[in-house]
DNA sequence: AACAATGTTCAGTC
DNA sequence: GGACTGAACATTGT
């Protein structure tokens, strides 16, 4: 479910399946997840023109539309949540792209879920289906307060945007002004790489530490991506009570930073 | 039934 | 004002 990885692949969902088709309909009645522009509804902005491209910073999606004339108009921004997707159905209303989740619902559709839809005029249809309705469709979105993408930045940005907070840099990783896209999961799992304690103060951290780091959280992304999710890191299935460390048998921590659950070996990240 | 959940935001405190 | 914390948000799964 939806850190960086996940979004990554709805964007490349979005890139394949649903650019530079005629916008015909919009279906945008969850108003709890759907909030249009405070002066510009879904319909009037998006109908009669077409996706452009699919862009993402972090965990946020933003689509540009033009006009037939090919004009550049409002962009649509997408959040997938805690646990959104983005599905692509074709005429029939039949999954062919978007469903390759991480939570055992891969390839199916529930229609009561769909909260949010563009229906394009050679039938095919863009969705965001979101059980748990924390997703966001907005109009023009802002992603000027997102730090820079974690895929992407360099390590002395990345050394820069950490800065020298006294925040644990578990907390500080998952802060999306700081660094844009890291989630719960790949920051225990970069954490781990690194052997880095996620309760360390943000500015007590060595000049070194700081790079493992930065290169575990590349190799975390491009392993989560590679493998299907950010499920797929190490230590996932070591974070429950009787979890051990994959590297070293060591018995799994558990403590609360960030307001979330954190998982790391008792031995190696102290 | 009570509680935790992969995310974000906002009110409140120091 | 800045840094930081915790609750709230809506719903599902355990």
């Amino acid at each position: 479910m939806p850190e960086l990885p996940e979004v990554e692949s709805a964007r490349l969902v979005i890139e394949l399946l649903a650019l530079n088709r005629p916008i015909v309909s919009i279906e945008d009645v969850d108003e709890y997840v759907c909030r249009p522009h405070r002066t510009q509804d879904f319909r009037r902005a998006l109908i009669g023109r077409s996706f452009t491209k699919a862009s993402r910073r972090g965990k946020s999606l933003r689509l540009p539309t033009a006009g037939a004339d090919g004009k550049e108009c409002a962009a649509l921004g997408l959040h997938l949540g805690m646990g959104g997707r983005i599905v692509v159905t074709d005429a029939g209303g039949n999954v062919i792209s978007g469903g390759d989740s991480t939570d055992g619902l891969a390839g199916d559709h529930r229609a009561d879920w769909d909260r949010f839809t563009a229906r394009f005029a050679d039938g095919r249809a863009l969705r965001l289906v979101d059980k748990r309705r924390l997703g966001r469709a907005i109009l023009d979105p802002d992603l000027s307060r997102l730090g820079p993408d974690a895929l992407t930045v360099g390590l002395v940005q990345f050394r820069a945007s950490l800065g020298a907070s006294t925040v644990a840099i578990k907390a500080r990783l998952l802060d999306q002004p700081v660094i844009a896209g890291v989630g719960n999961l790949i920051a225990d799992e970069m954490l781990w790489r690194a052997r880095v304690d996620p309760s360390c103060p943000t500015a007590q951290l060595t000049c070194e530490q700081v790079q493992a780091l930065h290169r575990s959280m590349r190799s975390a992304l491009g392993h989560a991506m590679k493998h299907g999710g950010s499920h797929a890191g190490h230590v996932i299935a070591a974070r429950h009570a009787d979890g051990r460390c994959p590297r070293c048998d060591a018995p799994m921590r558990y403590a609360r930073l960030g307001g979330r659950a954190t998982w790391s070996c008792s031995e190696e990240q102290c």
